[in-house]
DNA sequence: CGGTGTGAATGCTTTCACAGCC
DNA sequence: GGCTGTGAAAGCATTCACACCG
């Protein structure tokens, strides 16, 4: 099996979460088709790279790709074992409201702690987990051994806050803010303002002439 | 000129960001390097779809290089003309947190109605521009005229949100959820769960050998 | 020199087309 | 007959390498 290419890695991903809603127990490449758009000689491609080997011909089992996708992405969405636990740093409007374990319900991740720079804010704000002051960020996040962070401070402070929290042993950054922050190669990062959102939309419905 | 393709598309975008932040006159393509890890033979081919003749051999002038990716990329963003109006439909948490014009404040993107199927939330939430409910989505996005919707309901009512925005002419939309949802071609959307985000990081995180 | 801009080469990704299987 | 899985071809995106410029 040849390496996963970084597009059908995300293709794959938003499949696992196409399967999971789908209805019926048998898919077949162009129904997937139908519903995303992408061809089906590349779905079939980018299911080959699972060496998923399902023995029929009529279509998918829904159930068993969802499960080889999972398997070979390394995202069991088990809610018992194997957690990834995750800290919010900002609590703002935007991170107070993604300070829900229930968005992530059925997924591998946990919300398991918040920061911000008000002690008001941690204070006031109820939820299931601690919430401390920014400055005790360095400790807890290395204390707890956490690799995922969701970035929701404002742009003047998104570097900043990027850095520490790299140095603190995060791999992996959601950076809601539209502050592009740099890390150290090895960390990742997934730029999800609604600002870079809208211009990507607005680029792509300007551009199909 | 050839046609800007999408990988390029998106990177510019993110470069156009970066430039509004950065502090320096002048910026060289090895220092874009630095900040993004993009290499800078791949940053020179990206500015150079631009047909962006600058002239100088010493790297870029900040402000020149940004506006003329937003020129080409048609995100001026002015405050004043050319201003997109767009919606949110679902005031939940997350929802009621975009509800919030200073996040697009130096973009040509602006709040302008909002939508539950809640009359409770509606009424109650405070905005400076009207929230409606849910049954009237249809008459107020096409009298509108709107383009762009960002799309902040349940899951499990997100397909036939899409499908409601879709019909009445929007054109793109920013997809908090995590259904993943079908759209006809000519209308796009941009998926930006964080459930997905996190995802993908930690299929690139477990991926760097 | 220290930089850009760009043909030409390389390396990836997608599509084509068809054998093989149920 | 309809669908998968996959070599081989085609089409894109990225890197190389170097002429040219201030």
């Amino acid at each position: 099996m040849k390496t996963l290419p970084a597009p059908a890695q995300r293709r794959l991903v938003l499949l696992a979460q196409l399967l999971s809603q789908q209805k019926t127990r048998k898919i077949t490449s162009s129904m997937i088709e139908n519903l995303t758009g992408w061809s089906s000689s590349l779905i079939r491609r980018d299911i080959s790279f699972l060496n998923f080997t399902h023995g029929v011909s009529n279509g998918y089992d829904v159930a068993e790709l969802r499960a080889a996708i999972c398997d070979s992405l390394g995202i069991e969405n088990t809610d018992t074992e194997d957690i990834r636990r995750c800290c919010i740093v900002g609590l703002g409007r935007l991170g107070a409201a993604l300070l829900d374990n229930s968005l992530f319900s059925e997924t591998p991740f946990r919300i398991t702690v918040g920061f911000d720079s008000s002690v008001n804010r941690t204070e006031v704000l109820r939820s299931t987990f601690p919430l401390y002051p920014l400055s005790r960020l360095e400790l807890t996040v290395s204390d707890m051994g956490l690799q995922f962070a969701i970035l929701c401070v404002k742009e003047d402070l998104a570097q900043e806050t990027a850095s520490r929290l790299v140095n603190s042993g995060i791999l992996g950054i959601v950076n809601y803010s539209r502050a592009i922050i740099s890390v150290p190669s090895g960390v990742f990062v997934e730029n999800i303002s609604p600002v870079t959102a809208l211009i990507n939309l607005s680029v792509r419905v300007a551009g199909r002439d």
